[in-house]
DNA sequence: AACCCCTATGAAATCGTTCTCATACAGCCG
DNA sequence: CGGCTGTATGAGAACGATTTCATAGGGGTT
């Protein structure tokens, strides 16, 4: 491996200067620069970035920390800020946490010594704080930036970017609701998710404000995650068991992908009988059919905010990214 | 931060010994292995990855380069590879190209002075092996594992993992031959993309197989890559021009769910009037109404192979993932 | 008792870069 | 002509771990 000492004895000068000309700091002389950049050139040198880190006492990379990247918003979230961090000249370290937490209290310990940049923590489950917030503080202080993207954490100092679920899903109720759709369902309830109980709050929230009390039987709740599997058996057992509802807003476009299934397959059409809504903003959802009412999020606003953070240096406390509900043919 | 040094002082032994310990090769007395490993303990001490990544000539960091991670097979594969790759005690760096290949060139000049372990190409694309070969050649010099995983580029002598996209087409346009469905369509042919190619190539084979030849007005290209709304256009051009057909072969799922859409949009029943079969086995496909059939890829299977790369040390030629075909009512 | 071997440990070099400090030399002023 | 200022550069330390080489003893053999 080519290294600084052999382009320093190529150009005849010692590391210290080739050092100065490729920062670019120090004044050099316009002679010598040159004949050390056209050493860099002729050899081909690229500086060790390892050896940079360790001299400078953290490295360049950021850890994305996701639940599940192949769910939902997290693919595009990944994109996104992939894109966003190197566009600083950083690195993206991908951790999935694939449902068990204590891999997140793991890498947690791990991460001081990585000499992270920062670790963008992008995980809808509910974490235990209280066994996290140890390994959570040493990894601040070490020097770390740290950021929740979707969860809001920003109740333990955690300065988090997150979607106004709850507005999101306040919003679709409201919609459903006035088009005259009560009563109304909520399609997966998971109660271990911050953000699944911001989305059931504001569906909650929104049938309150029109003195409409919340019926536990038209709640189902789901432990699987928001996969489509979990949406049809749910609906199916909803539709079955001979409840009376008109609509339903599912907390996420692939469980109410699963719902309309279930409805179709039982001769019940959509939206007439039963008006569905999803959660996410997914792109194949304009492609379903009827194509899918859906609360919109937007994974690309998410990741700008990320990138700002790292750019500017400065961590929001909290930082909501507006929702918006993008109405078609399952919900009219 | 709490060197090495730190705890040496702390155990009353020097670096050397604490290294030993933790290293846990050379013989150490029990009582001094004992006394280093509870001022670890105390300390709360943590090996600095980068200093060890320079000692050791590299670090513990795979890369995963992809071309679109949001799409498609690609999320599925950056999880279960991360899951490999985290099971071997190394950490996977996520870069997502993005359609635009400069950026790969730029990563491989990059690559050497990153300390990688290796670099896990993802991309169906077709690259430019002429431009990208120098640079191709000095990671691989630099001792850095390059993998091609989903394009074949074993001609080019870098080990390849790749899908049977060709039988898996063979075998789709065959089932459709079997259910009297000529003439056959095939949706979202992509000249630049290998795989989109290998697609194409089972297609052909298998009508011709049959002595059929392939109708070029029944081959729709696409420019866009894998999505739903080039399906959904290009299907509705074939359909609004009146062009005669009975079945299609979409490239992806995505493609096949734009195209079962137009079809809807028109009056068309599926599989009644043109039956579909898509390409991915994505998750939702089974809910799509009416479900759709499907060339199966395994994202688990491929991550599998690339885990055992690595984890052998040993690189294959070619590996070829057997498909199949997921046959449900969009073509029945 | 002298010698040897083997185990347990420490001192110091090393990885490649950056940065601080020191120095050499040129030019300028008194 | 001596001293001062300032620019251009080099020598060497530092980052934190690993590893080679050297050495101090303890125990065994002759």
């Amino acid at each position: 491996m080519v290294n600084v000492i052999a382009v320093a004895s190529h150009a005849g000068v010692s590391p210290a200067t080739v050092s100065r000309v490729l920062a670019g700091r120090v004044p050099v002389a316009a002679a010598t620069r040159a004949r050390v950049l056209q050493s860099v050139e002729q050899l081909g040198y690229r500086p060790n970035e390892t050896a940079r880190s360790l001299r400078a006492g953290r490295g360049r990379a950021v850890a994305l920390v996701t639940g599940d990247i192949e769910q939902g918003l997290y693919a595009g979230l990944a994109k996104h800020v992939q894109g966003e961090i190197e566009g600083l000249g950083l690195d993206l370290l991908l951790f999935n946490l694939g449902h068990r937490e204590d891999r997140l209290q793991h890498f947690l310990e791990r991460a001081p010594s990585l000499g992270l940049r920062g670790i963008v923590l992008a995980s809808p489950h509910v974490m235990d704080m209280a066994q996290l917030a140890p390994a959570m503080r040493a990894v601040m202080r070490s020097g770390v930036t740290v950021l929740s993207v979707s969860q809001d954490l920003s109740s333990f100092d955690i300065a988090s970017i997150v979607h106004d679920e709850t507005g999101g899903a306040a919003m679709a109720t409201e919609h459903l609701l006035d088009q005259d759709r009560a009563p109304v369902g909520f399609l997966g309830r998971i109660e271990t998710s911050a953000v699944g109980r911001a989305r059931f709050d504001g569906y909650r929230t929104a049938l309150e404000a029109r003195g409409i009390e919340v019926d536990p039987d038209l709640v189902w709740d789901i432990s699987k995650g928001y996969r489509a599997d979990a949406g049809y058996q749910a609906a199916s057992r909803a539709i079955d068991t001979g409840l009376r509802f008109r609509s339903v807003l599912a907390a996420s476009d692939e469980l109410a992908l699963g719902g309309m299934a279930a409805a179709a397959d039982r001769g019940l059409a959509v939206p007439q009988d039963i008006a569905f809504v999803g959660f996410g903003g997914l792109g194949w959802g304009v492609f379903a059919r009827p194509a899918m009412t859906t609360v919109s999020l937007d994974a690309y606003a998410m990741a700008l905010a990320v990138g700002e953070v790292f750019r500017s240096g400065s961590l929001p406390h909290r930082q909501i990214i507006p929702t918006k509900l993008v109405i078609r043919r399952s919900s009219c």
